[in-house]
RNA sequence: GGGCCUUUAGCUCAGCUGGUUAGAGCAUCCCUCUGAUAAGGGGAAGGUCUGUGGUUCAAGUCCACAAAGGCCCA
């Protein structure tokens, strides 16, 4: 017997229950073994960063991830169920100083490198922990560990990274320190999620990096960075895109350098980073830009025709020269007296200075006029001040004209030796001081505040400099093509994923691999201080191989900072001791080399070779075709010249509901543990499900609500209908006879068969939406057309044939309808599997996601019966209209409905007769026998076969058909076959396919169109139909009463009334069936009782007063048999009291739509009827019954 | 500056290879049904499909250009 269903449930507290159920039943773990050995379906999951909870955005990607391994798990598919966890890089650092309180690196420094990467660890363990739960939460299932464990490593690793542990992994007992413990995390060993820390990770890597240095694509790079001197790192372009760039007031400086070969004459240059100048080496112009040579007071200046207006006071211009002419210009920098800038090749930090040693010149030597297609007259002067060592394009500069380099700053942002008086100071406080010296040295123009968009850090949100530094790059060079051609062979949805990625390709600079930081991938490069040779190293053996001095330091560490730093090894060309670089490696390495270290790779080849290449991923495009797609595919391109994945699926982002970015301070963020409370997973997860991959998702409770409302309380109502239902009378599957299915059970049958059909294509071609959208239309058809026109079916006394048959097939659509759903929302069919078919068949599989997606057998779609009801649901929809359009409300009967459709399709009608005149309330279906009473006729030509046929001709086709007389035409189509029509004097003749015949309705109300329909209704009302109308009002305002006055469903009432002479006549010649209708045992006229429930209403031209009161209760509870007898649909039996709904008693709500209708009343019917005035009143007032707290000022039931 | 995406009703979005009168949900208004009830159903109103040009018998759909917004690169 199935379990009584609650009316309103809670989605999250029962998502809680399904979770619990999971857990106790171990059910992930039994699906996994019922997967083993099966053909394998290889997802591999892109690692989220453990540094934070996880969000709302983050929810999309792993919603897609979760429901393509449960639909594959379902079609039988073994898979690997491995969740991975970013766990290095700058991100985590950052966090982790802010706790400190830290500020700078050398706070870190003096904090002690090994306590901070295990605080660094500590994190990442503990929001590992964090996001298993939620993701949990959302309903993945995953091979998760336990947050406990991972809570307990964390705080173990606090107390001392060194104490011996053991663990129990799946292949035995793990003994190791806690550091060792923690960095085999996700290893076969251990299990679990992957953590890309682990030993596995990081030297997998260094064979990589191996590879690529084997191949000659490793080097040592010099560039000028965007560089946070706070923080003593540089930012790349991608961190300053995402966060930062501030507006920004800076001083804008413009002064003159005096040109060398033409005394008295100066170029005027404009900088709004004075503290430059200190470095100047060359003035760029543009070469195609028109200058101008300007007289001002005793002095000569020359600036581009374009920006004179920057000049203030008067001038006089001399004349113009075109930039190409001022080339070669030699002239006087503004700081030439400073020893940095006398110094052959330029000045640096002592390890960069060889790198300019074959520079001739010094900075002095160098000033010259060059060449730059770039400089513009937007702002400044048209002639541009070029610092090679501290700006990214002046560097470029450099390397085209080989200027020489002056790099003034340290790491901290500090003048390095050689600059005289700035030696020692601090880049931001340099400003005044270098404007009073241009001042006193008489090079000084103007000075004016300049706003504009100037980058800064995003963790600390200091201005970011310029500065030279040396990192390291992989040449991407040699992988260019293999990658292009890799990416090709990869299947990307949305398909312009790929072209995104092959633009990424064709413009890819080297891959910057280094960072000037603490906790991440310890870059295996060992670099000789004595011949600057490098060596890169593969593995930990050749590491231990090749030391020469602190193995026994790091020996038992993770190969991280600091311990791996005292390693040295023999340097391979001189003989001398090697020392590892200090920089850690750019993030993506970690997430890149993981469709090689989370499998097996090089330790397995069986196993690598069974899951790699992953048939699927899916990440949030922006930012992965140069991150994770990009290190994936480059990683598996330089290994092995492999695609790393079959399938990529890319979607969008995801934004708030006001389509901004989700900001805490902006009040439109949602929490993710928010919203799961909030609304629940599946909610969320149906949300995600609808949502097209390629546009940005507005995420918020409203659209939550809509989903919630749409989607999954429809599915539950139907639900608990059933099982309401299926209780009272106790059916279970097991004991059906099949029964007779009716059109509409072979209706609802053809559509499931389409659904699965759909929904089975869609998950194939990793279409969610596509497999969503049909959903939702079949639940709205099963909802408001099965369920709705079924139920009298169910309500009814007699267990025949008909009733068995509603049973057998509304039960097989739901179950159908759960395993179809299950991997979209796995909690609520989790539920309804346990209800609908564990409850009744114990032998079932535990859980749903245990069993197999439903068979897709197109062929069982029987078109016919679709065909069928679409006609009839067409007709209906038509009455509808008509009614709607002359306010025949359905409670009044009609004589006749009158139909005009293709004669061939009334054989479509007549098939659901029943239902037209059940739903219309008409007493008959009949169809036109003169259809030209009610219509004229519209005759379109087919313009797909006639449109090719005719070609230019076509125009005066549809011409002559629109006038020829439709009546003879339709009537030479039905008889002939065909029709002549006269097109340019020539005789043409169309075919009867090849014209579409749209019947217009005549001129008159009770008549409406559409496509080949035409649907009339009989307005004429007839004593007999007013009194049957009437009856039903009658019947409506018992039933109101009933609720208002809080009676059980099951409760028999005696009925008084009094009524005026039309309505009473209408009571007595309905008499039986308003007894059935209301459960009356006893209709009376004439006596109000005292003590009874009351009303009083006016309609129709009638009055009605009315009380009722609760029958003698019979002595005990009726016979299951008996209580059949006098309702149709209203069911007395002791469990029956127990449900919710029909406990209600006539809440507030209720009076208050009561409220509102009293209200619309007068005005929608004041022709007919006099104003209503009813008052429900309850006198033995039955708990807080009718307290009619009605509100009249309630305008509608939306308004709660 | 280059590449890609988006632009359809007040809002959020569907519209397959060009083809009949461009659809849905929400919101609004009107009506209705009622023991799925803090639900349900029907109807109305709401559109120069961002603009301009072109191809075509036929363009929301294809092409070109432009505009606005977004993503990426420089």
């Amino acid at each position: 017997m199935f379990q009584p269903v609650p009316a309103n449930p809670s989605f999250p507290v029962l998502e809680r229950e399904i979770l619990a159920f999971w857990k106790d039943t171990d059910a992930f773990e039994t699906l996994r073994r019922l997967r083993a050995g099966g053909p394998t379906w290889s997802f591999m999951d892109g690692p989220i960063t453990a540094n934070n909870p996880m969000g709302v955005h983050h929810a999309w990607g792993r919603t897609y991830k979760d429901l393509f391994q449960r639909f594959h798990a379902m079609r039988g598919f073994d898979l690997r169920w491995q969740n991975g966890f970013d766990c290095q890089g700058l991100w985590v650092e950052v966090n982790v100083e802010k706790d400190l309180g830290f500020k700078t690196k050398k706070d870190i420094e003096a904090y002690g490198l090994a306590p901070f990467v295990v605080l660094c660890k500590q994190r990442v363990l503990n929001f590992a922990a964090v996001q298993t739960e939620q993701s949990i939460r959302l309903g993945m299932w995953m091979d998760w560990n336990d947050p406990a464990v991972l809570r307990y490593l964390r705080d173990q690793l606090g107390q001392d990274p060194g104490a011996t542990l053991t663990l129990h992994g799946p292949r035995g007992q793990v003994t190791g320190t806690v550091e060792q413990l923690v960095g085999q995390l996700g290893l076969p060993q251990l299990g679990g999620s992957y953590f890309t820390f682990s030993d596995k990770n990081n030297y997998d890597i260094w064979k990589f990096l191996k590879t690529c240095h084997e191949q000659g694509w490793v080097y040592k790079g010099t560039d000028v960075m965007p560089w946070c001197w706070r923080c003593g790192t540089g930012i790349s372009q991608h961190e300053i895109v995402t966060e930062g760039y501030i507006d920004r007031a800076d001083p804008g400086l413009t002064v003159r350098f005096p040109l060398l070969d033409r005394p008295g004459e100066s170029l005027l240059v404009w900088t709004t980073t004075p503290w430059t100048l200190t470095s100047n080496v060359a003035a760029a112009v543009g070469p195609e830009l028109t200058y101008v040579k300007v007289k001002q007071g005793d002095e000569v200046l020359y600036l581009s025709k374009g920006t004179l207006k920057m000049l203030r006071g008067q001038f006089e211009v001399l004349g113009e020269l075109s930039g190409q002419a001022l080339e070669g210009w030699r002239y006087a920098g503004p700081f030439d007296e400073l020893p940095a800038n006398q110094h052959a090749g330029g000045w640096s930090e002592p390890g960069l200075r060889r790198l300019f040693a074959r520079i001739p010149e010094s900075a002095v030597q160098a000033h010259r006029v060059v060449l730059w297609d770039a400089v513009g007259e937007a702002e400044g002067t048209g002639i541009v001040h070029i610092a090679p060592g501290c700006g990214a394009e002046d560097f470029q500069l450099h390397k085209q004209y080989d200027l020489p380099v002056v790099a003034p700053l340290d790491e901290n942002g500090v003048y390095i030796e050689g600059f005289g008086w700035l030696t020692g100071q601090p880049v931001s406080e340099v400003t005044d001081r270098i404007v009073a010296d241009l001042q006193a040295k008489g090079r000084f123009y103007r000075l004016e505040p300049y706003t504009h968009r100037y980058p800064q850090c995003w963790r600390c949100a200091t201005p970011l400099v310029f500065r030279l530094v040396d990192e390291w790059y992989v040449g991407m060079d040699g992988l260019r093509k293999p990658l292009m051609r890799l990416t090709e062979q990869i299947r990307w949805i949305p398909e312009f994923g790929q072209d995104r990625e092959l633009d990424w390709l064709r413009n890819m600079h080297d891959w910057m691999i280094s960072k000037k930081r603490y906790w991440g991938l310890a870059l295996p490069i060992w670099e000789c201080a004595q011949c600057g040779h490098f060596d890169v190293l593969g593995s930990r053996e050749e590491l231990q191989a090749r030391a020469v001095a602190g193995w026994d330091v790091f020996a038992g560490h993770t190969p991280h900072r600091p311990y791996i730093d005292a390693v040295k090894v023999r340097c391979s060309a001189c003989g001398g001791t090697a020392e590892r670089i200090k920089d850690v490696g750019n993030p993506w390495l970690d997430a890149g080399i993981v469709s090689f270290s989370t499998l097996r790779y090089g330790d397995e080849p069986d196993y690598w070779r069974k899951w790699f290449p992953a048939d699927f991923i899916t990440e949030s495009f922006p930012g992965q075709f140069r991150n994770w797609f990009y290190s994936l595919l480059t990683m598996a391109a330089a290994l092995e010249d492999q695609p790393a994945a079959r399938t990529v699926l890319g979607f969008a982002t995801l934004l708030a509901e006001d389509g901004r970015p989700m900001h805490k301070s902006w009040g439109n963020a949602i929490e993710f543990n928010e919203a799961a409370d909030n609304i629940g997973a599946d909610v969320m997860r149906w949300m995600y499900a609808s949502q097209k991959y390629d546009a940005d998702m507005l995420f918020g409770y409203h659209g939550a609500d809509e989903t919630r409302r749409r989607f999954l309380l429809p599915l539950w109502n139907v639900y608990s209908f059933f099982v309401t239902y299926a209780r009272l009378d106790g059916w279970t599957p097991a004991r059906s006879a099949a029964g007779r299915r009716t059109e509409l059970d072979r209706w609802i049958l053809a559509r499931l068969e389409q659904l699965i059909a759909q929904v089975t294509a869609a998950l194939n071609d990793y279409h969610v939406y596509k497999a969503a959208q049909p959903v939702e239309a079949f639940l709205d058809d099963l909802s408001n057309w099965y369920v709705r026109r079924s139920r009298r079916r169910f309500w009814k006394s007699e267990a025949d044939a008909d009733k068995q048959a509603a049973y057998a097939t509304l039960y097989e659509v739901l179950v159908t309808l759960t395993k179809l759903l299950a991997p979209f929302v796995p909690f609520i069919t989790e539920h309804l599997y346990q209800n609908l078919v564990r409850a009744v068949a114990p032998g079932a599989p535990v859980s749903v996601h245990h069993g197999e997606w439903p068979a897709v057998n197109a062929d069982l779609v029987d078109e016919a019966v679709l065909a069928d009801m679409d006609a009839a649901r067409t007709v209906v929809t038509l009455g509808h209209a008509v009614r709607a359009a002359g306010n025949l409300k359905v409670r009044q009967p009609l004589g006749r409905v009158v139909v005009v459709a293709p004669p061939e399709k009334h054989a479509r009608l007549t098939h659901h007769q029943a239902l037209i005149l059940d739903e219309l309330n008409v007493k008959a279906l009949e169809f036109a026998e003169n259809e030209a009473e009610l219509v004229t006729y519209k005759l379109m030509p087919d313009n797909r076969a006639l449109g090719p046929r005719f070609g230019a001709q076509f125009p005066k086709v549809r011409a002559a058909l629109a006038a020829a007389d439709p009546a003879a035409a339709v009537a030479a189509l039905r008889s002939s076959g065909k029709l002549a029509l006269t097109v340019d004097g020539q005789s043409v003749e169309v075919a009867a396919g090849d014209v579409l015949i749209t019947p217009q309705p005549k001129a008159g109300f009770a008549v409406r169109a559409e496509g080949e329909y035409v649907v009339a209704l009989d307005t004429a009302v007839t004593p007999e139909l007013r009194a049957e109308g009437l009856a039903r009002e009658f019947v409506r305002r018992v039933q109101d009463l009933r609720k208002t006055a809080g009676f059980e469903i099951s409760d028999r009432i005696v009925t008084h009334y009094v009524a005026s002479e039309g309505l009473a006549e209408a009571v007595g010649a309905f008499a039986g069936y308003i007894r059935d209708e209301t459960l009356t045992v006893d209709l009376r006229p004439g006596f109000l009782p005292a003590g009874a429930a009351t009303a009083e209403d006016a309609f129709d031209g009638e009055t009605l007063k009315l009380a009722i009161a609760r029958a003698e209760a019979p002595a005990g509870p009726e016979p299951a048999a008996k209580r059949r007898t006098p309702a149709k649909k209203a069911i007395a039996q002791p469990g029956a009291k127990r449900q919710p709904t029909s406990k209600k008693p006539a809440s507030k709500p209720a009076s208050k739509r009561k409220a509102a209708r009293q209200k619309a009343a007068p005005k929608k019917t004041a022709a007919q009827r006099q104003p209503a005035s009813k008052k429900p009143v309850s006198k033995p007032a039955p708990k807080k019954a009718a307290k009619p707290k009605a509100r009249p000022a309630a305008r509608s039931r939306k308004t709660r």
